[in-house]
DNA sequence: TATTGTTATACTCTATAACTATA
DNA sequence: TATAGTTATAGAGTATAACAATA
């Protein structure tokens, strides 16, 4: 047996994995934000929205077009959970702030999300294993299709 | 320093982690679709379906409601990537059949999929560890809210 | 009577393009 | 002229409920 071909097998069943782990996980980020009366995009929002930031910012973060984050903030705006604030130094950009009602659900949002996490099933030892390999995973720079860049 | 304090640390981090791995590897998915002209979930249901599977589940494996299976096998069917097929044995149902045409995206798929994937970037010792951990994560059952259940 | 899949509905997410207001 | 955010639009995903065909 040679090397590339162990590696070749490893990696598409790394592939097959992640695959089902993401799906899974999804899964379970969707469900709790269900059971907040949040929509998914509203709970990565909230989640990601822990300093103060523009909304093309937001729009990054979230991997999707600037158009749409008008409308999830509008959503989120409308139920109290996060203002609009203007930014002095450049009157066009809209600094988004969570509210403290916002900071309650998000901090309800995080800890849902960890009852029913299978990753938490891990034992502490494996867990610190997979912390670094996920600390080395996504240090590593986004190459070919990484973000949505045109190329 | 307690032991659960650094268990619960590490929860919290490692939790922050894998939630941005799935947004990566999610926009990951959802470009390397797009450049197939396949909307995310039309790449979800080929990647998923191997072999012939009846469309409840499907559902099931998509983690959607059945009647959002119509829709995505009809958008998939017309593009002659997808078929249904009558069951003999019990003729309510109809197996899903990936065509040869679908057979050969779905490879396209899997082979784009392994390009830029930031999982690959390990080493393959890590990358085994990688494996051996994502095996124990998917092996433990579905706990308090893992699929859709009602609860 | 229960189950498989469909249809109808209403809402959210999505990108594109055209627009306003700032810079 | 370029940038931040909005609006309009069209297509796709989403759950719910009511329905047809079959078991």
């Amino acid at each position: 047996m040679e090397t590339g071909d162990t590696r070749e097998h490893l990696s598409k069943e790394v592939i097959r994995m992640t695959f089902e782990l993401t799906v899974r996980l999804r899964a379970h980020l969707d469900h709790t934000a269900g059971r907040l009366d949040l929509t998914p995009m509203q709970a990565r929002a909230l989640f990601v929205t822990a300093e103060p930031l523009p909304m093309g910012e937001l729009a990054d973060q979230l991997h999707c077009d600037a158009s749409n984050i008008t409308g999830i903030v509008d959503r989120l705006e409308s139920r109290g959970l996060m203002e609009r604030a203007t930014d002095n130094t450049d009157r066009r950009r809209r600094n988004l702030v969570v509210t403290d009602e916002g900071r309650a659900v998000t901090e309800q949002l995080k800890a849902a999300l960890r009852d029913g996490n299978p990753v938490l099933e891990l034992d502490d030892g494996a867990l610190e294993t997979f912390h670094d390999l996920l600390s080395r995973v996504l240090a590593a720079r986004h190459t070919s299709a990484g973000s949505c860049g045109s190329a």
